[in-house]
DNA sequence: TATTTGCACTCTCGCGGTGAGAGTGCTAGC
DNA sequence: GCTAGCACTCTCACCGCGAGAGTGCAAATA
């Protein structure tokens, strides 16, 4: 990293802001006319020089303005850039949103997705609240023919499996009922590996011992965040963002459309960035090429994990072009998980 | 409508397939020689006048060749067009895929859309199935609170809710457990109404009847299509139809895109679509302007319910240009209606 | 009368040229 | 070390133009 003396800190900094707030390259007079810069032009000339050896900034073409680089949006981000809270009619206004779905669990997720889209002009995603490890609450099972039969599981996250068991030998539905009923008592809030140990430990007929190894795979399959499915939100946002509506050549732009939706697209993504996040460290910036995935080069994300350690949560977040409002997608992120957090503790009577 | 002879009909017939195909404006000479037509090309563009009067094409200038409005569309749906069955190969492929995720229902909806989506290049969406009307199977209540607890519900069709309760006076988990014993007996299989008629016939403890009256108040609120999730797979597909990529003037094109992601973010358009389509009538066919969604006037739906009539179901389908292989598009949705109706059947135990 | 041939006409589209404007880098002077 | 001045470069929007595609119509033909 280059020596960044303060003014060159100063005029990095006047041009991210100018440049996620127009999209169009800065020059240096404009740098010194709006933002009250002590120095003339040339002397900010000189320093976009310096700023540009460093690979903070870059000019598309001789003669442009400068363009901040991934790297000049990280330590922007790191260095520069302050967090502006939000409102706090903001904050009553979202608040007051919550209030009206309060019972019904099932919303929060998209509410919360929508929030962030709509505040944040971006596409918002968001997985579902998940145990961190699967654990039984109640299950069913229904006789469906002589020979199958229908298992429905309910998780103490609030999932829901359904999977068909198909039997060896016929049993009527009575038989099934009573081994539901037997299985259920022994393993109530159990998890997988308790529920391994406990099919040992008991003496159990041929259908409960069917019922209850498949009950204990469900839940090992559960804590595997891949193959989950997660909430998008805002996506037209994106389209309405000028690197993909109106900047640049016709023939780059769709290709970055085609490129974000992609992503969008790809119900592995979220999960497969849990993997990556370093464990439970507030809000995370991810900006363009730093992540391995080739399809992200030219979007950001701002996300972060919410939820209570070791009991129950999920990540949500927003993905936006590189060019995003850094300050204000941090803040806002941080605030909904907050939001969540406390829902969450509500519902399930952890203390804060 | 005009009076259609049989000439007209086989040039309306190549034409909508040829634009179907190139997605350029049809010249009456490229007929003749691509569709080995008996007369000139001369003869060809007289009838054409005569298609251009009755509404079914018109030129986007003059001097271009002709592409077929809504209407010509329609008339080729109902009248010209063939449907074309789905190849032994890509029914046995489809078929081994359902096979490897036989047992988890979860799986169904994302893979009826995928095979939609991939077999068709465009977008496909999926309801999820649910029944008619709602009917309890199972519920719990858990304390959280002194003064608020959380009942988690199950429904016949395998949708879960959850709602949080707020008590009058503190309750014991222990009271809630045994007022959830007996409830869940009275109330197993019941629908909304006879919920509600159990709940009067019989004395309730406050408690239960809070339970009660909000279980029929959820059972109610489930019949209505309204406000529930929709999958949506291939999106990006339709960005490669060259309507949205490279045919016809850059700002259309953006416009276009704008609108159909609009319409596929819309978590209400699907389920408001349900209730204007004819009662179970097989696939139908939506086409451009047809419906009176103003967003939707340049794409086309290929739409059917699956499911077992008034026992459980939803819809599915497929949208994309109005330029779309109506033939094939209508095979594989009806394909995949059957698919989903044999899956369903099966594991529901209907006899078919 | 129905069809075809021949042809003039119209409109689009892609191409190269061009000039204004924006913004730079450099140099000389303060 | 900073600034004013200036020549230089590159983009972008605009224009004009010619080729080509496809039509509609009139006259010729079966």
């Amino acid at each position: 990293m280059i020596p960044m003396s303060p003014r060159k800190q100063q005029i990095l900094r006047a041009l991210v802001e100018e440049y996620i707030h127009t999209a169009t390259p800065v020059a240096s007079e404009t740098l010194v006319r709006k933002y009250g810069l002590s120095f003339s032009s040339a002397t900010v000339r000189h320093e976009l020089a310096g700023l540009e050896e460093g690979h903070l900034i870059y000019q598309p073409h001789t003669s442009a303005g400068r363009v901040p680089t991934d790297l000049g949006y990280r330590y922007f981000v790191e260095h520069l850039m302050q967090e502006s809270a939000l409102s706090l009619d903001e904050q009553r206004l979202i608040r007051h949103q919550f209030y009206q779905v309060q019972d019904q669990l099932d919303q929060w997720v998209r509410l919360t997705a929508s929030v962030m889209a709509r505040l944040l002009h971006s596409a918002a995603v968001m997985t579902p609240p998940r145990a961190d490890e699967g654990r039984l609450k109640h299950f069913e099972v229904l006789s469906v023919t002589e020979l199958s039969a229908h298992l429905v599981l309910v998780l103490m996250d609030g999932t829901v499996k359904q999977q068909r068991l198909l039997l060896e030998d016929p049993i009527e539905q009575e038989e099934l009922s009573s081994a539901a009923d037997r299985l259920n008592k022994l393993l109530q809030q159990k998890s997988a590996g308790e529920v391994k140990k406990i099919l040992e430990q008991n003496d159990l007929s041929p259908v409960e011992h069917l019922i209850g190894t498949t009950i204990a795979r469900i839940l090992e399959q559960h804590g595997d965040p891949l193959g989950d499915v997660f909430y998008r939100e805002g996506v037209v946002n994106i389209l309405e963002q000028p690197e993909y509506s109106r900047m640049g050549p016709e023939e780059e732009r769709s290709e970055r459309v085609r490129k974000v939706m992609e992503v969008l697209e790809q119900n592995r993504f979220l999960p497969a960035l849990a993997s990556h996040l370093r464990e439970s460290d507030g809000v995370q910036v991810i900006i363009g090429g730093e992540n391995e995935w080739d399809d992200m080069k030219d979007v950001s994300l701002v996300v972060a994990r919410y939820g209570h350690e070791g009991k129950i949560g999920g990540l949500l977040g927003v993905i936006g072009p590189t060019r995003m409002q850094y300050g204000r997608a941090i803040a806002v992120v941080r605030y909904m998980t907050q939001v969540m957090n406390e829902l969450l503790a509500e519902v399930y009577g952890f203390d804060e």
